[in-house]
DNA sequence: GGACGCTGGCGAAGCGCTTCGACAAACCGT
DNA sequence: ACGGTTTGTCGAAGCGCTTCGCCAGCGTCC
């Protein structure tokens, strides 16, 4: 009978819905959407009809009417030495919130490039962007800023001129780290960082803990070295070994390098040092990392879920065209647990600061 | 002028790209899909034109008009237990070769549960669903089976009409090790395997390895216990110190679990049991970390890249309507490195396999 | 030299949705 | 009882693309 006749999809339309619920298409969609009073009889009528239908609106032609496609992407690093664990941390709180907003995810990795950022928000694919794993100079925020569409990134890059960022204060990190270990009348510590190709190609949260912890140091009269640390056992324990010979009074270590948390641990338990006897030992990573070592590890954790949150809560508030804040850093907390100690011949004084005056 | 005039989105469209090069609208779209023949003049002329325009064709209306989103459906696990740096890597596989395949991958998380999937596929946002970590009896199984997209399954339900499942060979993994150890002289074994968790909701893989162990274990005349083991070092600690407490000759063990491969070895330096001379231990792991533990460890390596790879191309053969097979089981390989050595008192002979006869 | 088949290109009809303007009907104050 | 507001609903015009059917031109084959 009609004459062109392509395929029904299958899945009912708002077309559909209209017809079994006795009203106009519009009606259906602004039942939906919300977007226009309609009275509470014929939005019952509606929504029964929605349920029993079983209709769910098509993606792509709400996308291609409305201009919006209720989707962000999410450009993940895919590089080495970057924190595993921390990245999925933050992948599944932005999956989460973004849900919570009615949005859904785009996954792109950081090698498709440029060109993969520029594909999708020319296409209307994705309404917004999250960059995680910012650098310095990277070579995205022009990008970005070219864009023509809202960003937010995970980390803080040089520059952040009218951009959208959000992290955890490394630099304050970096510097309660210190305190807390000054505060036990630490003298001599270390930092064992990231591995030395995160340094090099001047990723954020890397240089801004070592600037932290080395100038938190200088303040409270600390001696202290920052290295570079590889990921793997034997490298660890060049280091740690190195770091003793280089320190002979080192009695404190700050590691931030997830990877390096357990070499750690086992190379000191190799040399004889207790933790945290001997040794007291700050970490900069996951809690759960934290608490599954032996002796549980002080920590400062990064929090990934809510920076997750809060960057998934500014891009929204981007696509509204709401202003937002240029930077918005995350306070660290420190989570005492058993790895760190008062230093030997150096008792806490009862309020467990006297040692950093 | 013109009655309506909505914004126009600043993109050019399709009409712009044709209208620049004098041709239709049709013949721009047929140069693009290169559905129809095209003379190479018009052809050369139209692809100038796109790009000096820096046209990108729009998402959402080539979704609705052709009615595939040329998007994937990545369904990540979030729960405890799971094998974070594998997840990662399967994502970042399938994200490259989906790309490779002109396909973008939205990513969902299991929580969101059946109705995310339903939504997602309901509303035409994705042509096909890849599902992660699956259950030997998944709720999510029905629910594909009846979703109306294609889809492909990494990991093995117990039932597998109807689908597209791939994995790696986790039962002929578990033979592999034994195969090894027993070739080396091994008389004694124990699997240190999973978090009890992981078995207790069915997790395919964990469960294939397991008896894939006890299977050649009993082939080859080797005891062999299994025991579930948690992912923190105290937890691993126990569990070793128990394993030899309750099989004292034990010689080797077979490692299926990530985050314990550390605590073990620091574990059984502190026992003072040296691998390889004392204890072989074999890992099922991927390759990184068996590269970066020390010593380095022999290990069978989940190929989380190639299962990737071969679930999307698997997938796409299936959004093309092409059969494609019920199961596909990668065989497993054996790497060995400096973890795994004779059995003390039992020379391995120079075929390395007749103390397996 | 007309029937035939190709090739290359065009026009128009949707795909399923949002949104704008129009417009009855109900409500208000006077 | 009559203009002026709301309030609730409808119709229709696109959003930018794909795809179907059509046709003009051109070589081919008896």
């Amino acid at each position: 009978m009609s004459g062109r006749g392509r395929v029904p999809s299958g899945q009912p339309t708002i077309a559909d819905v209209a017809r079994h619920a006795g009203v106009a298409v519009s009606t259906v969609s602004y039942v939906l959407s919300g977007k226009r009073a309609i009275s509470e009889l014929t939005r019952n009528r509606v929504l029964a009809s929605v349920r029993l239908l079983g209709y769910h609106p098509n993606a792509g032609a709400r996308a291609l009417a409305s201009r919006r496609a209720n989707v962000i992407a999410l450009v993940l690093p895919l590089r080495s030495g970057i924190q595993v664990p921390v990245v999925m941390q933050f992948a599944t709180a932005v999956v989460t919130s973004a849900r919570g907003h009615d949005h859904d995810v785009l996954l792109l990795t950081s090698d498709e490039g440029p060109q993969g950022l520029h594909r999708i928000a020319a296409g209307a694919l994705v309404d917004g962007v999250l960059v995680m794993d910012v650098e310095l100079h990277d070579v995205r925020v022009p990008l970005l800023r070219g864009l023509g569409r809202p960003s937010v990134l995970i980390g803080l890059p040089a520059e952040t001129d009218g951009l959208t960022c959000v992290d955890l204060d490394f630099h304050r990190a970096g510097q309660v780290c210190v305190e807390h270990l000054a505060g036990l009348g630490h003298r001599s510590i270390a930092l064992l960082g990231a591995p030395a190709a995160v340094y090099d190609r001047g990723t954020g949260f890397a240089h801004r803990t070592r600037a932290g912890v080395v100038e938190a140091a200088a303040r409270h009269g600390v001696e202290a070295v920052a290295l570079p640390c590889e990921e793997n056992a034997a490298e660890v324990h060049a280091r740690v070994v190195e770091l003793f010979a280089r320190q002979p009074e080192l009695s404190a270590l700050v590691v931030q390098n997830e990877a390096a948390v357990g070499p750690v641990q086992a190379t000191l338990a190799a040399l004889g040092r207790r933790v945290p006897d001997d040794v007291s030992v700050v970490a900069v990573c996951p809690d759960q990392f934290a608490e599954h070592a032996s002796p549980r590890l002080t920590s400062v954790p990064v929090p990934a879920e809510e920076i997750g949150r809060q960057a998934v809560s500014l891009l929204m508030r981007k696509l509204r065209d709401e202003p937002t804040p240029q930077v918005t850093l995350l306070e660290p907390r420190l989570t005492v647990r058993d790895s760190t100690a008062a230093a030997t011949g150096a008792p806490v004084p009862h309020d467990g600061r006297a040692a950093a005056r």
